[in-house]
RNA sequence: CGGGGCGUGGCGCAGUCCGGUAGCGCGCUUGGUUUGGGACCAUGAGGUCGGAGGUUCAAAUCCUCUCGCCCCGACCA
């Protein structure tokens, strides 16, 4: 614990790596490429499952299961899926010591098998919009992985839905992105992102529309925080998923996917982390408050651990940890719960209780408060509040501060030249695809997202000179 | 798949060139002194040196084969 950790701002990625495993969030798997969770990354997990639960269920999905295994035949049934997904699939081939008939795709994401079991579900317009959500585990063959960011296999939820009409499917589609992804990201993990849309390129096959929210980490590199797809008749047609609407016509199903996995926790780790380790966002930590005892000599220990406790059940409505541990300093405490991120720390010594206080110390500014008992609970809530608010505010300066308008070719290879993050590049493009393979080809940055709130403004594309109607977001990214 | 690196107590490493009974730091045990910003002293436990084969009186060290992992590129949530 005494080994300083990597420098946040020259090392960034031995900074990522080191943390992510001292802080306890994870490790590696005794498989290649795989991951473990460890309590302390899965309650945050967890408390990010809570918060987006509440939101989809608000909007009628409601949670399901499906198997791991897909016959692989079912993989092949969409053109532009198979094609997206054969580079990545894992097969099983044999069980039982028999090979196989037909072997088993691992689940690379859902929509196959799911589509293949709806079309016996949905036979009326009555039947629909069918609202599924899933939470699961993927697994992606990939050749280099990162804990978090990309492992063979991955926690996350897919949202599959199922509508009358492509328009109910878009409308849907665009109400995850905002009323569940954004509200999370911005209220929950105090993380700016730009929500629009993917380029035809880098959308997902099998989608007519894939709706984004990207985010900038603290190298400059952009992250993909989720994605929810409007996949229109495309796998319908393939699945054959029809009904009869109310004139007794047979119709295609519009539908979507959603998801949001434990990359996110990465985007909060890359977020908010700074030399010291972590930093949790409040709404989400999993340790909102750590109460530290202090005491010299034996007699004053059993009060102090006394009036700690009459303190944590005050705060019975946060997530509180007290810690007891013998024989460690305060001093090593308090650097230990700050590499893990705790938003506020709590001291309690033989000072304070004669006092009838306790000091609160911020984890985001290092801000230390004396506050009497009685006002505990208020100091606390604020606290937590305006914990929030200055991580928000702070990943949005650097956001604010890294995004560059570029309006030429030389300036835009300039920028993304070298090995780190380029930072946001707002650029005209002309909107051809090959324009943009060339660009990620002699660049290495790839467009991002189309935002919504795009200015209309008329330009040249940066690369070929072709007009363009407003700026795109490039970036290299994870 | 191309390039680089590494496998030695729980973790991080030295020792390998030049063969000779396996060492350091952290952590862990026990006892004592400490404790409001990373404590100290003493004590003890813990390793068939990734695996297989070979050379040798003798192999972590030399030879052959093999397995695995990490990092950097192309692909990707």
């Amino acid at each position: 614990m005494a080994d300083p950790l990597p420098s946040h701002s020259e090392n960034f990625a031995e900074w990522y790596n080191t943390i992510v495993q001292r802080a306890d969030l994870a490790d590696y798997g005794a498989a290649k490429g795989t991951m473990i969770i460890k309590p302390y990354g899965y309650a945050l997990w967890e408390n990010i499952q809570e918060y987006l639960n509440k939101r989809f269920k608000k909007h009628g999905a409601k949670n399901a299961f499906f198997p791991t295994f897909i016959p692989s035949s079912f993989i092949e049934k969409e053109k532009d899926h198979v094609e997206g997904f054969a580079p990545n699939l894992w097969l099983v081939t044999a069980g039982g010591g028999e090979v196989l008939e037909e072997a088993y795709a691992v689940r690379p994401t859902s929509e196959t098998t799911i589509n293949n079991t709806v079309g016996k579900w949905i036979q009326s317009y009555r039947d629909l919009p069918l609202l599924l959500n899933l939470w699961n585990s993927c697994f992606r063959y990939e050749m280099r992985t990162r804990l978090f960011l990309r492992t063979s296999e991955f926690l996350w939820q897919e949202g599959h839905t199922f509508h009358a009409t492509w328009d109910e499917a878009d409308e849907y589609a665009r109400a995850i992105l905002f009323d569940a992804y954004l509200d999370f990201y911005v209220n929950a993990a105090a993380m700016p992102v730009i929500a629009g849309r993917k380029s035809e390129k880098e959308k997902f096959p099998g989608a007519d529309i894939t709706y984004t929210l990207e985010g900038l980490m603290g190298d400059g590199r952009a992250l993909q925080s989720c994605t929810s797809h409007n996949l229109g008749h495309n796998f319908a047609k393939s699945f054959d998923i029809r009904y009869l609407d109310r004139n007794n016509e047979l119709q295609y199903v519009a539908s979507t996917s959603w998801g949001l996995s434990t990359r996110s926790i990465g985007g909060i780790v890359m977020t908010h982390g700074d030399d010291k380790g972590l930093l949790m966002p409040p709404r989400l930590a999993p340790t909102q408050i750590v109460i530290v005892p202090i005491f010299r000599k034996e007699g004053e220990g059993a009060a102090v651990l006394e009036a700690a406790k009459r303190v944590m059940r005050d705060l019975d409505d946060y997530r509180v940890e007290l810690d007891a541990r013998e024989g460690l300093t305060p001093g090593f405490k308090y650097n230990d719960w700050e590499m893990r991120g705790v938003p506020i720390r709590l001291e309690i010594g033989p000072k304070d209780i004669e006092k009838n206080q306790v000091v609160l110390v911020r984890r985001d500014t290092g801000e230390k408060k004396f506050v009497p008992l009685a006002h505990l609970l208020d100091e606390v809530k604020m606290m937590l509040n305006h914990i929030h608010d200055t991580l928000y505010a702070r990943a949005k300066k650097f956001q604010d501060d890294n995004t560059f308008s570029v309006d030429s070719y030389d300036e835009f290879k300039q920028r993304t030249a070298g090995e780190g993050g380029a930072g946001l590049l707002m650029a005209h493009w002309c909107g051809d695809r090959e324009c943009e393979t060339a660009i990620q080809q002699e660049t290495r940055a790839t467009i991002r997202v189309i935002p919504f709130d795009q200015v209309q403004e008329k330009g040249k594309c940066i690369r070929c000179g072709n007009e363009s109607n407003g700026r795109v977001v490039f970036a290299k990214a994870y």
